[in-house]
DNA sequence: ACAAAAGTGTTACACGTACACCCATGG
DNA sequence: CCATGGGTGTACGTGTAACACTTTTGT
């Protein structure tokens, strides 16, 4: 079979905006890039797609590449374009949002790239149309959050609700009602209570929850509305 | 500065998601693909991405080519990157949505192409992964509508209630009552009554309506809940 | 007069929200 | 024994769904 004729060729690359949450605050994954234009400045994990391999396999090879991980939730956000984006040469970029529980991470690190990890309000000047990216992977973020309980992907094996709500309070820069809250994390018959608590943040103690897996993965496109009033919120 | 080295090249194509409504049905915009391979093959409109434009302005100028339309609702998809989706050669895809006024479009349609309307519901095979695009595409659509005011861009400027609820209707596949759906839509505000009724549906006729465009565009991201249930429906 | 669709009124109820209050524990 | 955060109980109001019923008009 004869190629297409007459259509200019270009390179397509992934670039990965890689959040975490420590606890208290919401993290994103940077590399300090290593070669030129713009090495040593501040960049999003990325890497270009190789011949044989989906934007998806890519993605996913780039973030095992930093982070060791694997099966990490991660979605498609979208295709950046600009001609002039990378001055180089021509280059597409998608990007790709991960979720990932950041002491997973910790583990397993790759100290080839230089990783750090910074606050998503507090974070450095990035390379590129980066910056664009990172807002709005955050934008979608909190869409989605606000719907279907993709928050989980953040947390360890075992959290207490109050974490949970200290992680939506997070996304959505906002108080919630603890009492509320629970309740309505409960409703959704998500979680499994664990026989310990968690004594570290308070003298009472909260328990530890775990994810009822099956229920999740069943329930993933569910309508929850952990979030009241959400038009409010997500701008 | 010079290039990025060691990395293959490939081709970017846009490929168009093209709804209509007629009243009555929901419709997809098809064109018989002109050359090699599939050649007189049912296909999305579609193109390569030239040199120095974005993606975003190549789906435009696609779209353009078509249907003679400008300022047209779309969104980017997603972009299929499938290394064997084009047997030619390695080409990436990023698919847009568009929604279509069908009348505006019959005026000035491009002969051209040989373009048909096909139902959603009962629509050809599709070159490469065309269908899986507009699979995509109508989950895309449903998950939007059920929140967002976006089936607007698919009425007339004079449309009825009964009108837009048939939109609803055939969007969701689903029966929607009338005398809860009106008040629903009306407590929007986004519509201003008409003094004529349109008396071709039935006897008594149904008062036509306009979008309040300013109302329209200030709560486009607001959360409608037009849909009940809206996690039954959406698959 | 009747059928058929448009549209109004009314009601029951689920759900979200607010908040008083109780519980458990470390200092 | 008190301060602190975790968590339950309950009451109130809004919004949604269900449905009886009225309106309009072509045949």
């Amino acid at each position: 079979m004869t190629k297409y004729s007459g259509h200019k060729h270009l390179l397509a690359a992934v670039d990965c905006i890689i959040f975490g949450f420590d606890g208290y605050d919401l993290k994103l994954l940077l590399i300090k890039r290593g070669f030129d234009p713009e090495k040593h400045k501040w960049s999003l994990m990325g890497g270009f797609v190789n011949d044989d391999e989906s934007l998806e396999k890519a993605a996913n090879r780039i973030l095992y590449q930093l982070t060791g991980l694997e099966g990490v939730y991660m979605e498609q956000l979208q295709t950046f374009s600009d001609p002039i984006r990378d001055p180089v040469e021509r280059t597409i970029s998608t990007a790709y949002f991960a979720l990932i529980d950041i002491h997973q991470y910790e583990k397993r690190i790759n100290h080839d790239y230089n990783a750090e990890w910074f606050l998503l309000k507090d974070r450095p000047d990035l390379i590129f149309d980066h910056d664009q990216m990172v807002r709005l992977a955050q934008k979608r973020l909190r869409y989605k959050a606000a719907m279907h309980p993709i928050l989980f992907e953040l947390l360890p094996d075992k959290f207490t609700i109050p974490q949970l709500q200290c992680l939506y309070e997070e996304i959505y820069d906002t108080k919630l009602d603890n009492r509320n809250f629970s309740r309505k994390i409960l409703s959704t018959q998500l979680l499994v209570k664990q026989k310990e608590k968690d004594k570290f943040n308070s003298k009472k103690g909260a328990f530890y929850y775990k994810l009822n897996k099956r229920k999740y993965r069943a329930n993933f496109q569910a309508f929850l509305n952990l979030i009241p009033n959400p038009d409010k919120l997500l701008v």
